[in-house]
DNA sequence: ATGCCGGGTGGAACCCGA
């Protein structure tokens, strides 16, 4: 089962540069942030062999969790979840986790998480909110012991080698150590990344930067980071066969400033939800 | 650098992102 996840500055602009990807890579499921419009191209993801679970927001925000038809047999039994729960007075389509029985039983949850800049403001409070209500439910999920992943932009650059300039972020709300912390509190709760557990793609760390900004060349002069990340439950991260960033797509025109990240996993053997999660 | 770029909304200039 290939699992992506990819924010696209724009789900109106991007919807070229997504549907060229989607017929390369045939992920079963692409979770994608930062839809920033109501009106989403569920036509157009049909026709790709795609169906859509979309939490839309006016210009912020928005995300959605598109499934390969064929493929993915989504539990009709389990309603979409669209608040992050412990959030709920939140209006902002941050959180969207759905509940699927094949190829791997699991749930399947995608988050844009708040930026939090600048520091020192409500905006800071906010995200440390936001992502400590996410660990919640985490811990939660965890404690039911069912397969889980989580994906998305964390809007958290784990470690200063996931920075060309570390020195840089130091008075960033996506380095601070307090938003590290939770990053770290996620995975001693069982939450693997995955590409760390699969280690791939050589030893540069550079080879996992999933956002360039726009301006002052960052692209050009690799001068990226690692925010979008992918974490998995034991069950899952036991059959981590690939695990990538794909950069083509941020060297595209007219590109999102993020590019997608994807994992693979082995759907024989993955352990019973029940016994292993 | 409070800058840069590039989305959004609204119909210009401003908000937001990371």
């Amino acid at each position: 089962m290939k699992v992506a996840t990819f924010n696209v500055n724009s789900i109106k602009m991007r919807l070229p540069i997504v549907l060229d990807w989607l017929a390369v890579h045939a992920p079963d499921i692409l979770s994608l942030q930062e839809l920033k419009g109501m009106d989403f191209p569920i036509d157009a993801f049909q026709t790709a062999g795609y169906e859509s679970f979309i939490v839309p927001q006016k210009a912020y925000n928005g995300v959605a969790i598109l499934v390969r038809s064929g493929r993915v047999v989504v539990d009709a039994g389990t309603s979409v979840i669209t608040r992050l729960p412990g959030m709920e007075d939140d209006e902002s389509a941050r959180f969207i986790a759905i509940r699927i029985m094949a190829p791997i039983p699991c749930t399947v949850i995608n988050i844009y998480a708040p930026n939090g800049n600048p520091m020192g403001t409500d905006k800071y409070i906010y995200k440390l909110r936001w992502l400590n209500a996410l660990y919640e439910y985490m811990s939660g999920v965890r404690a039911r012991g069912e397969n889980v992943m989580v994906m998305g932009d964390f809007n958290i650059i784990p470690n200063d080698t996931d920075a060309a300039r570390p020195d840089d972020w130091r008075g960033d709300a996506l380095a601070q150590p307090d938003v590290r912390g939770i990053y770290r509190a996620m995975q001693y709760l069982g939450f693997m990344d995955a590409l760390k557990v699969y280690g791939g793609q050589g030893n540069n760390p550079s080879d996992f930067y999933t956002f360039w900004d726009y301006q002052a060349g960052a692209w050009p002069r690799n001068n990226g980071i690692r925010i979008d990340h992918i974490l998995l439950t034991p069950g899952l991260a036991d059959r981590v066969i690939a695990a990538f960033v794909d950069r083509v797509p941020r060297g595209l025109d007219q590109p999102s400033d993020h590019t997608p990240v994807m994992v693979e996993i082995e759907e024989h053997g993955v352990a019973s939800s029940l016994t292993m999660g």
